[in-house]
DNA sequence: ATCCTCCCCTAC
DNA sequence: TAAGGTAGGGGAGGAT
């Protein structure tokens, strides 16, 4: 269908609309685009035009381009202007002597009159021959509507012009002398985006010859051992070659800058004319030799029986760039309008691959590292740190795979050889590619440019995964700590191992750990090693390619000072501009500038970290876990929609049904919704990387549910009606992602439990925990489940009160004390307004927890990588423990993977006063009244019952999925140690509040003063940080509870101390609520 | 003042 | 043709 009115884009002649906006800035590559464009708008035409007008080749030419084009308007008006042309913003018989499109209507022919319209090939190729061609030959004919179907894209994807994005950075970039050069692609993963600035790199002309032909392995070949034989197409058209040579060059100038360029666009407001699609012109089938035209393929394969379904949908209007590219049927098939688009898209994606492993290789590492001690962090003590990066990852797994590519220049990637201007991305360069110029996340047309003779892979994530994973065994068993970073890219801390802290020794065990590596994955790893995690990074960008390197604490900052500010964390793109924008180019030049003056420029925080970083201070530890708060799935490339049902189809079940998934993969709901999405720029062609989503604008809503949910249901229509409030058309949308936040543990149903118990306790909470109505909600305010913010007003001012609870003991008692506290500021305050139930006192899971009957408690630890042993110092609960219907239980979880920890569940089974009165262990392991809980399992009916373990089952999956399921090995069977702060036990209060009293006042001693805002030591912190982690994840929540408390209240009113109290108790009750559902009440 | 929303930015 | 994801930190500015 077709055609049809027209426009979608009014045209805005002139205004230009600025294109600031800034583009989405998602994404490196791109983002880099856009910004650089963006930047670049202001300056530009004046500067193109005067500096650079070298070849006269247009001159005389006054050229009009009309609506959409590709390549885009503003890259052919650079290129005009560059020839010596010019560009009318508006057509003018007497001036234009040209007119370039893409496509008309024949109602604009004739409103043109006898001027010439001509195709954008006319204007590069002109430009590529140095003399200007017959325009007849690129006469640009208006099709009827009938006829449109030929596809313009012919005319588009011929294109020789370059598509100028990516490259901006251009290659010089001058590396100082030290490194300067390539920041390392290690650094960023699988070295996904690119970064240019190869300092050396050798710049196209190198390209010898440029002869050599492409050559590409598909799977096939890959199974045969056959390298060079499939290239698709052998050479290269001279003429192409030549054009992107200069098409090459310009953008190399101009640095890529797209210009909204202010066309009038066109558009035809349909009606009466048959507009039409675009035409192909003959020649340019002629000119791309090696491929065919679209028009000719599509139309024959769409009649195809075998094309998978295809969402239909009436046309559009037709001179939108959608109902453009949608004439293709190989578009229709690889875009949203095909049915089972998501899945093979999630499937083939690389940066789904890395984010998806890296969340997968964090819990496979706190599985792995599960019984080891954890690592002590003590304040004068130094640390050993290696930063592990793999070199090239994909592209070395590649030449692993084929020995006979070693040597040659290889990417990956998923373009073919056959494109001309390809917009597949490499996601992995080998070094001998790199000496061509390329680098991660360049573009296949670019990089064939530059490096005819490149050889092109195919992504194996099959085996990245794999190998990755065995790198990680490796690290792991010579780390004492460690941090995955990526797929390819660990931080382990290695102080016990290198006990002589010289760096002789650190090289070897780096070294043994490189060969480790290599051995078992045929890839070579570099590995910086340094005393902090900023400068073991540092070292690895000397060490790469294939090396190790120490960075000595004394050496940082001399090392550091010569490279470019983008090497240190944080700084990306947009700071480093801002930052040269100042004329700070290097670390060493940022040493220079007062922290005040960072911070005012780049923000507090970043400002503030930057300071210390560009000094070599870097407080930061590792850090083995992380809990969520985040679930998202999204998608912005092959979104194109006909029509508005295609796109509520995609996004409320396609897109709502893969969240839901990771959702429930993770045994979470979500209690906010958030819809991203990615819209077309009024003035946006036709984006030059296939079904890309080229320049859009971005958008995000939020609504907060009251309720956390993981119903793909209610996730489709909530989703639904914040695309209504955008107003955008379908055909505008260029991107979509749905992100869940504020989670929640998802509990099988909790409730249900509770309500047979019907246990008076806690009831509140519960409730809050279902979806009760809750009470009065601040508006955007969670309403039950979720925990976290829970919607205390301002009411944080009443917490004063809390201060009295504190006072009393210390101990177990504490613990009890605690909770009794509810008393004086429950009242109103913890939860405050809205929760109804006045009985709450406060409690939550912890109390559940300790009345659990002992083997379903004992069982929780154990999944939670406890692991047995639990009593040390337990008093007596009881080891009773024991255990009543063990069998059941492990059955039970074993089958039931999947059901939610319920937490809930404990608390409706335990009342509050049992946990006071009863015996709350303070040791971690204890099962507190076994008995109890025992009699009360029994009687339950077996479905509750059932619910119940399941409700575990879940508890587990969230704390350690992966060892319950995949790698058993050893967690299983650890023990769990009693949680130490400096050697003393968490069932040791009193020991532990003498020690915390002492770190208050000790550094207040040392620095200014309680008052001074001098604050606890980074490491003292992270000592403290980590013991209240092993506290909350051996299940003493009281004793996590009493320290955060305690701490508070002593700490209350000083500088230093509050934020990071605060901070502290924010990620205890972020761990709690991932382990247990929900916060701990007294601590809101 | 503080919180919340909607981004931007960065890292992988 | 090509598969431009995903999580978290942070800041500006409006709402409260």
């Amino acid at each position: 269908m077709n055609v049809i009115a027209g426009v979608a884009s009014s045209g805005q002649g002139r205004g230009g609309s600025g294109g600031m906006g800034g583009g989405s800035g998602m994404w490196n590559d791109f983002g880099e685009y856009m910004r650089e464009k963006n930047r670049k708008l202001k300056e530009q035409d004046r500067h193109v035009q005067d500096s650079e007008a070298e070849s006269g080749v247009l001159k005389g030419i006054k050229v009009y381009i009309d609506g959409w084009t590709n390549p885009p308007a503003h890259d052919l008006k650079k290129m005009i202007l560059k020839a010596g042309g010019e560009h009318e913003q508006y057509f003018r018989k007497s001036v234009c002597t040209h007119v370039v499109a893409s496509n008309i209507t024949a109602r604009k022919v004739v409103e043109w009159g006898t001027v010439k319209i001509v195709t954008p090939n006319w204007i590069t190729d002109s430009v590529a021959a140095g003399k200007i061609l017959p325009w007849n030959r690129y006469k640009l004919v208006p099709v009827s509507s009938s006829q449109q179907k030929i596809s313009s894209t012919v005319t588009v994807e011929h294109a020789t012009v370059p598509s100028q994005y990516r490259g901006l950075q251009g290659i010089g970039a001058g590396g100082t002398g030290v490194t300067g050069v390539r920041s390392d692609t290690g650094r960023r993963g699988a070295g996904v985006y690119g970064e240019v600035s190869a300092g050396e790199g050798v710049d196209s002309t190198v390209q010898s010859g440029g002869e050599g032909d492409v050559t590409l392995l598909n799977g096939l070949d890959v199974l045969e051992g056959n390298v060079g034989s499939s290239s698709d197409e052998p050479e290269l058209d001279a003429m192409d070659v030549d054009l992107a040579g200069a098409a090459n060059q310009l953008t190399t100038h101009s640095s890529a800058v797209n210009e909204p360029s202010p066309l009038p666009i066109t558009e035809n407001p349909a009606g009466a004319a048959p507009s039409a699609a675009p035409v192909g012109p003959l020649e340019t089938s002629g000119l791309s030799p090696t491929k065919d035209p679209a028009g000719i393929d599509g139309p024959r394969l769409n009649t195809s029986p075998s094309r998978p379904p295809l969402r239909t949908g009436d046309p559009a209007p037709e001179h939108h760039p959608t109902t453009v590219e949608l004439q293709s049927d190989w578009a229709r098939k690889n875009s949203t309008l095909s049915v089972d688009f998501l899945d093979k898209f999630y499937a083939q994606s690389r940066l789904h691959l890395i984010s998806t492993q890296k969340l997968e290789l964090q819990e496979f590492v706190e599985n792995e590292m599960q019984g080891r001690p954890p690592v002590v962090h003590r304040k004068g003590q130094r640390r050993i740190y290696m930063h592990v990066d793999m070199d090239c990852f994909f592209a070395s797994i590649a030449i692993r795979e084929r020995p006979e590519l070693d040597g040659k220049p290889v990417a990956v990637t998923h373009g073919s050889v056959t494109a001309k201007d390809s917009g597949a991305d490499i996601a992995s360069c080998n070094y001998e590619a790199r000496r061509y110029g390329l680098s991660n996340g360049m573009w296949l047309g670019e990089a064939r440019r530059k490096c005819p003779e490149l050889v092109l892979v195919p992504y194996e994530f099959d085996k990245y995964v794999e190998s990755s994973k065995e790198m990680y065994r490796v690290l792991m068993s010579h780390a004492d700590d460690i941090e995955a970073k990526s797929i390819d890219e660990a931080i382990v801390d290695v102080t016990s191992r290198v006990p002589d802290f010289s760096s002789e020794s650190a090289l070897q065990l780096a070294e043994t750990i490189r060969n480790k590596i290599r051995q078992r994955t045929g890839c070579n790893a570099s590995v910086g090693v340094s005393c902090s995690i900023l400068l073991a990074r540092i070292a690895t960008k000397k060490a790469k390619p294939n090396g190790a390197y120490f960075l000595s604490l004394q050496d940082g900052p001399s090392v550091m000072r010569n490279l470019k500010v983008d090497n240190l964390p944080g700084v990306g793109w947009k700071t480093a501009k801002t930052l040269d924008e100042k004329g700070i180019k290097t670390i060493g030049d940022l040493a220079q500038l007062s922290k005040a003056e960072l911070q005012r420029d780049l923000g507090e925080k970043i400002g503030e970290s930057l300071y210390n970083y560009a000094r070599g201070i870097d407080d930061r530890v590792l850090k083995r876990e992380v809990s969520r708060s985040t679930v998202s799935a999204e998608c912005n490339w092959g979104v194109r929609f006909e029509t508005n049902e295609q796109l509520e189809t995609f996004l409320s079940q396609d897109l709502s049904k893969e969240v839901v998934k990771r959702l429930n993969k993770v045994t979470k709901k979500g209690a906010a919704i958030t819809l991203k999405l990615m819209k077309r720029k009024p003035e946006a062609n036709a984006p030059p990387k296939s079904l890309g989503h080229g320049w859009t604008d971005s958008f995000s809503k939020t609504r907060q549910l009251g309720v956390a949910t993981d119903d793909p249901d209610v996730i489709g229509k909530e989703v639904l009606g914040l695309l209504r409030s955008f107003e955008i058309e379908p055909m505008d949308i260029r991107g979509l992602g749905i992100s869940m936040t504020k989670l929640v543990e998802a509990k099988s149903d909790g409730q249900k439990k509770l309500d047979f118990f019907n246990v008076p306790i806690d009831r509140s909470v519960q409730t809050a925990t279902t979806n009760t109505p809750m009470a009065p909600q601040k508006d955007g305010a969670v309403k039950p489940d979720q925990v976290f913010k829970v919607p205390l007003p301002k009411e944080k001012k009443p917490a004063p009160p809390r201060n009295p609870p504190f006072v009393d003991p210390p101990r177990s008692t504490s613990s009890s004390t605690l909770r009794d506290a509810p008393t004086p500021r429950s009242n109103g305050a913890p939860f405050g307004p809205p929760v109804p139930q006045p009985i709450t006192p406060s409690q939550i899971d912890p109390s559940v927890l300790s009345e659990l009957p002992a083997d379903l408690r004992a069982e929780i630890m154990r999944e939670y990588g406890m692991k047995g042993s639990t009593s040390h110092g337990g008093p007596s609960a009881s080891t009773s423990v024991t255990k009543s219907p063990p069998s059941k239980r492990q059955k039970v979880k074993k089958t039931d993977p999947g059901l939610p920890v319920d937490r809930n569940k404990g608390k409706g089974v335990l009342p509050m006063q049992n946990f006071v009165g009863g015996s709350r262990a303070p040791q971690p392991g204890l099962p507190p009244q076994s008995q109890l809980d025992v009699n009360v399992l029994n009687e339950l009916p077996e479905d509750i019952r059932r619910e119940l373990e399941g409700a575990y089952g879940n508890v587990k999956k969230g704390a350690s999925r992966a060892a319950a399921s995949s790698k058993t090995s050893n967690k299983a069977s650890a023990p769990l140690d009693t949680p130490k702060l400096m050697g003393v036990p968490s069932s040791d209060m009193d020991g532990v509040r003498a020690l915390l009293d002492r770190w208050v006042l000790s550094s207040s001693e040392d620095e200014e003063d309680l008052d001074g805002s001098a604050g606890p030591l980074p490491e003292d912190t992270s000592e403290v940080r980590k013991f209240l982690q092993s506290v909350v994840k051996v299940g003493d929540l009281e004793c996590a509870e009493a320290i955060c408390i305690y701490l508070k209240r002593r700490t209350e009113g000083h500088a230093g101390w509050d934020e990071c109290v605060k901070e502290l108790t924010q990620e205890v009750q972020t761990l709690v609520t991932a382990s247990f559902g929900r916060p701990l009440k007294r601590l809101l």
